[in-house]
Order: C-alpha cells, then sequence, then structure tokens
DNA sequence: ACAAAAGTGTTCGACTTACACCCATGG
DNA sequence: CCATGGGTGTAAGTCGAACACTTTTGT
C-alpha cells in the first residue's frame, strides 16, 4: 500500500522516466522502398550506436512536441508532415540508466543529416528499438491507405503507380496485386488519376495520382 | 525551448509525471448492461469526487501492475481476470497539480466495494477521465467478440444469448440482430452452444454458450 | 519480338447488414 | 392467443485476394 506518511515538501515518489522515440519514415524514390531514421547517439549509454531519434519527455510537454524536438535536436529537422502516437513499452530494464517509459510515435519526415535504413535491413540499434521497429511495422503497415495523413505524407502531393506499389510491398512484405492496390486507391475520395507521364526505365508509363 | 542549463547534481530534466488510469468494465446481469468502476476520491484534487481508478506510476513498475495497483488500493480487488493498454492522454492541463500523462488501461474485474455505473449514464468525473472514457469507449467496443481475453472476462466461462445481445448493444450503442449475432459467436472458434436452459422472464430459452 | 511495367475484367470466399419468417414460453 | 424473446434462412453489399488477359513502353 505504501501509506508511509512523507514529509511536506517534494512528497512525491518517484516516477518512472518518460521518454519519446520516434518512428519516423520516408519513402525512397531510388530505393523504391520505405526507411527509418537513425542517429548516432552522442551521450551515454550506446554512445556511438545507432537507435532511433528519442527525447526525455519535458514537464508538461505534449507527446508531439517531444517527437518533433527530437527530430529537431537529433536530426535538425523542423516539422514532420505528420505525426502520430503508436504504443507504449514499459519493460524496465529496456535503458540501463533506470526504468524508462517509451512512448513511440511516428512520423514522416525528411531533409539533411540522420540515417536513413532500409526498413527490410535495419541494423543493431540500441536498447529495445529494433524490437519497436519490429512491433510498430504492422500497425504502420495497416495505417497505409487507411489513415489518410499518413499516407499522403509518405507520397507526396502525387505519386506514380510504382510508388504506390513499392510503398505497398515495403510496408506490408508482401507484392501487391496492382489491380486491386489501383482499385483501391480509386476507392479514396480524396484522389484522383491526373495523367500518366512517368516512365520508370523500361515497361508501359504509369498513371501519376495527386492528392484533393 | 527551456535550454537553461542545470546544476551538476541531478541534472535529469524534469519529465511529467505519469499515472496509470483503469477503465475497468463489467456485466451487470440484473441491469443487463456494461458498468464502468469508479471510486471516491480521497486526496487531493478532486477530494470527495468520483474518478476512474488510477495511481501514479512507480518506478520500474509496469502499466499492468499499475493497473492492478490501482484496482487493489482504491478498490480493495485482486488481480483483474483481464487487462490490456488503451491510449496516453497528454494534455498538459488536465491534472491541476502539474503535467501528468495518464495512460489508460482497461480491465474486466469485478468485487465488493467501489461504485459501478453504466457506460450510458457516467456522472461527472474529476480530471478528464469523462473523456478518457469517451475516447476509449469505441475502442472497447471494437475489442468484443475481436479480443477474446476482453470478452471471456466480460462474459464468463458460460453464458446466455440475452448476455451477448445485452453486451454488444451496452458498448457500440445499437442494438445487434439476433441472427447476425448468433452466426457470429459461431464462427469464434473457442466458442460453443453448450445448452438451453437459461429463461429470462417471457419468451423462447435462449442457448447457453461456453468457452473452450 | 520480347520482357517489363501498367491496366482491365472476373471470380471467389469472408464478412456485414438487413429483413422475412418460424419457434417456444409466460401471461 | 399473443406479445416477447430466441432461432433459421436468404439476399445484397463490401472487401480482400487471386488470376487471366490486354496495353504500352524500352531494348
Amino acid at each position: 500500500m505504501s501509506n508511509t506518511i512523507r514529509s511536506a515538501a517534494s512528497a512525491e515518489p518517484r516516477s518512472s522516466k518518460v521518454s519519446v522515440d520516434a518512428v519516423t519514415l520516408r519513402f525512397n524514390p531510388q530505393k523504391m522502398g520505405v526507411e527509418v531514421a537513425v542517429t548516432t547517439r552522442t551521450q551515454e549509454p550506446f554512445t556511438g550506436q545507432l537507435a532511433l531519434p528519442g527525447v526525455v519527455l519535458l514537464e508538461g510537454e505534449r507527446l508531439a512536441h517531444a517527437a518533433e524536438r527530437a527530430l529537431r535536436d537529433k536530426l535538425g529537422w523542423g516539422a514532420p508532415r505528420a505525426l502520430g502516437q503508436l504504443i507504449v513499452f514499459d519493460e524496465p530494464a529496456r535503458d540501463p540508466r533506470g526504468a524508462t517509459l517509451s512512448v513511440a510515435m511516428w512520423a514522416v519526415a525528411d531533409g539533411p543529416g540522420g540515417t536513413w535504413v532500409s526498413l527490410d535491413d535495419v541494423p543493431p540499434l540500441a536498447f529495445d528499438h529494433n524490437r519497436i521497429i519490429e512491433v510498430c511495422r504492422p500497425m504502420l503497415a495497416e495505417m497505409l491507405w487507411r489513415n489518410l495523413d499518413f499516407t499522403r505524407a509518405l507520397t507526396g502531393p502525387t505519386f506514380p503507380v510504382s510508388t504506390a506499389i513499392a510503398l505497398t510491398e515495403s510496408l506490408t512484405r508482401t507484392v501487391p496485386d496492382r489491380g486491386n492496390l489501383n482499385r483501391r486507391l480509386a476507392t479514396i475520395p480524396k484522389l484522383r488519376v491526373s495523367g500518366r507521364e512517368v516512365v520508370r526505365g523500361r515497361g508501359r508509363p504509369g498513371a501519376t495520382w495527386s492528392w484533393a
């Protein structure tokens, strides 16, 4: 019950620290795949190792703000194109400094600085960040073409069919049927076919879709 | 940006406190509806007001453990029948004592002590707890008949059809079609019809379903 | 001509909704 | 007998997945 009476000043029980870790994605048109942003840690623990950009949540700070701060401080970027909450990781031993909750947030952003690694080939990361990515990946795959903020941020205002395919393949780890994907895109009210200019090497040029 | 440099000792930036609030449900066979557990607060702030059972997360404590502790300390109960994570509420002003994150957890439990209120008639609660219930209710409705741990905990090992209907109606706010609900139950592998004994007043006696 | 990429058509099964109709019980 | 709650049958609509086939390009 811990009903010990505490002296007046600062009698509050210690709570776990809270960090906010951002699973930040972008679509790489060259490699035709989704990538996650990681940074090299400059502080203990795990100095020199790669990790998801994360910060300790400040008092009174909103989660979205902390995630933006992580991207700004660790990667030098401005506001992400979209942002949202995933889940809380609460294993007590996940941080060697002491028990620290991690609120995993997704983000879509881009910019110079920072290292991008393919979702399919994530190197060993600090803390439990490999596990975070592993657990969050199906959640992100669920969001594609459903959460339009997320999807639009990934595709940009207009995108060729090839991007739609690569995006889906990259997040779900399965090759989508072109026909089915086309029809799925057609059911999204905010999406329209705007032309068919994009030629990716050999093969028939694909249509370009654009967001309303 | 609050980049004030702090003196060496205990240089860690202050983080928001973390509380864990439990949205604890049970099915009331008398009222044929789902109810939420609330307690009267004995401490500031909001002393004397009703609130969801919640505790401050201790250092190194797991979220599930904190939720169980909330039920134990505030309601005197043992372990809940099922438990899980919902979402984090991070409005800085949600707690007048200072910024406090609230990790909302769902639980299914029962016992003497504590007050049960109907999901459809939740009185004004302390903090933003009315909002928490409002936001979490659709998530709980989604879990019914899908998350089997959750559902089994709500129904108990065996239950009559009338319970299945009342449960669905109570969580989704819509009256389900009896036939469709029957077929849905039949598709759950762990569920079987075990007999048809239950008579609820007038009308044809309903079948009893039981979990494998 | 042929391979590669894109697009169209069709089907199948699972799931959801809706609704019409039959069954058993208490008053 | 009839209102009430329970159960079966059937059909429309949606959705995802699978597959056959055509179209347009580069080499």
